[in-house]
DNA sequence: TGAGGTGCTGCATACGTATTCACTTTATAT
DNA sequence: ATATAAAGTGAATACGTATGCAGCACCTCA
């Protein structure tokens, strides 16, 4: 009804109360009647008034708005992840105010543009964080999770999924399937998520006392996969199974393994990928993949960022949640029934 | 090196000079000597200070914060637009505070809490938003900005691509390739463009006196294309090309008509997609679709954004951004030689 | 009847910054 | 050298809300 910013000065005077009792009305657990509560709305109402977060912000010292860091938004199993965090806030009664940060850029250049914004908390996807960052953090008294990587010893909350166990399950598969020569398409060279997910693929394979795996990088893109599955095949010893750090590389792989290679998955050659993207479940790929609890992982990020913002005194945790194995169509399986492996290390 | 919140007093008090040098320092456009901004610029790094963005906000009434609504991520098209928002809104200096409409929900349910938080502009992906609420926002200044979204004759900026031209310009593609019996697949129903993509394609065949096409619904989701090319070969008359809303359900469409059916592509049925995403690329599938042009519309709706921002008397612009149709290997062509199409209707 | 609660209310203040205004210092021109 | 403009500075205030405090009305219990 009237122009431009309108305050609960304003409201105040419609209602004829005091602006105490305007604050009071829009926040619960205030003391004010019901009648004044209502005489209160209906002026807000009346007015279009809505309360001014920013001021709110800066006398309660809650902004109720969460930073969140994701890098690398072109792997389609972050997209999925991005969906679920911003709908578990959402939830919850907070805001998400997002950084996408480049490959070639660091955490540590948008984390103060984040806490200028006064944001409760932050969660950073799929990216590290320097310890004296987290130190900055710390002092502000802005509590930090980590998804999907983690540091050793620092005041952050982390949550990955199980990288290690899964790998060393995956392993185990591909062996008791008789599978003879392995192979292993890395993501990002330096990412902890593809390091430990072929540490522990080739650690299992070791202990097994089974042929070394061949190797090749695929940079965690389809292209990339493509290109790592015509190198492993070009070589002097061929692979009969590849296990993909993720699944985008896999579909990449089998690609080129079918349409290129003219070879027969899985009678052939078997692959497995990580984290089970929509795109496996997809009819010509059926892919045999790894699947991360997202849901869970998410869900326990959050409701743990939650109980820390509200309790800035509680230790950090670091988290590693098992997920399972989907068993599709792109792996030869062991003789015996084979159940989807959960492996809880 | 100080514990908890520093303020511009502390700097000040530590620079030995007034808070409003302090404020200066850190404001470019004022007026303040080189030597105490730099002794300024010394006691804050020392302090390790921040200035908080709520007050700023507060009096300078600018946020330097945008509201973006998206709905339907599932659609791996949004995932690249968001992308390019994130990107072209930081570069800029501008944060962006993210909401996701689920299907089921209004924007108007969560602009009330964008508005909250003093957005200096609000930008909405694929989805509509009733006159009230743009009113409303004009009111409070605030400039709106609808994307891949129209709606007639209201005061908000809106940018979309091209979808009625593209439609037809595939409807004139098909037919000249010589095919009798065309197809569309629709998304959702009740959204504007795949009710323009659905008007343009039969409106051009209607036009050319051609057979009039079947139509099923695929909800803009891979399954639902891969059932609605089912549905559309289980009937009487079977299409011999088919037009799919977007890319999603074309790829579903093709592994239903590859896998399922065993028919061949492009010999036996022809398939076109629209958004031109990622996976069109696979080698499996080489999808001729209709590419917009995304980082193009994106950055146009940005930069209007902003200037909307600073110049707010600048009435609102209606754009429509054409794009081309990329030539892949899923549908038969004319026998001239045929030119990537850009139809500027 | 009065003492002591209880439930509401308004006043006044604080949050941390930007900005106006008046003032002082410095630079420039005559 | 002085007059005048320009540049720099600090004090004070405003932004819009939450909240401690004191006051007030009303009620309860003896």
């Amino acid at each position: 009804m009237t122009r431009g910013r309108v305050t609960s000065f304003d409201v105040a005077k419609e209602a004829g109360v005091s602006q105490s009792a305007v604050s009071r009305a829009f926040n619960s657990g205030t003391s004010i009647s019901e009648k004044t509560r209502l005489r209160v709305e209906a002026a807000a109402e009346k007015l279009g008034y809505r309360p001014n977060a920013m001021a709110r912000t800066l006398i309660s010292r809650r902004s109720n708005m969460i930073g969140l860091v994701m890098a690398d938004i072109v792997n389609p199993f972050y997209p999925a992840v991005l969906d679920t965090f911003m709908r578990s806030f959402q939830q919850l009664g907070h805001r998400v105010m997002l950084f996408m940060v480049a490959r070639d850029q660091q955490v540590s250049d948008v984390l103060p543009q984040l806490l200028e914004y006064q944001v409760d908390g932050v969660v950073i996807t799929s990216a590290t964080l320097s310890p004296e960052m987290v130190e900055h953090c710390q002092r502000l008294q802005t509590p930090v999770t980590l998804f999907n990587r983690y540091v050793e010893g620092i005041q952050a909350d982390s949550i990955c999924c199980d990288n290690i166990g899964a790998s060393r399950a995956i392993a185990d598969l591909l062996l008791d399937a008789g599978h003879r020569q392995l192979a292993f398409i890395a993501g990002v060279r330096n990412t902890s998520t593809s390091q430990d997910r072929e540490q522990g693929f080739f650690s299992r394979i070791h202990e097994r006392r089974a042929t070394a795996p061949l190797k090749a990088e695929g940079h965690y893109q389809y292209q990339g996969g493509y290109e790592a599955a015509l190198a492993l095949f070009a070589g002097e010893t061929k692979p009969d199974a590849i296990f993909c750090a993720n699944d985008l590389m896999a579909l990449g792989a089998i690609d080129a393994i079918r349409n290129q290679l003219k070879l027969n998955i899985p009678e052939q050659v078997s692959v497995i990928g990580f984290d089970d993207i929509k795109e496996a479940s997809w009819k010509n790929y059926q892919l045999t993949t790894y699947r991360p609890r997202v849901e869970k992982m998410v869900n326990t990020a959050v409701e743990n960022m939650l109980e820390r913002i509200s309790n800035p005194e509680r230790p950090a945790l670091q988290l590693i949640e098992a997920g399972e194995i989907v068993i599709r169509q792109t792996a030869r399986l062991p003789e015996t029934i084979y159940q989807p492996i959960v492996d809880e290390r």
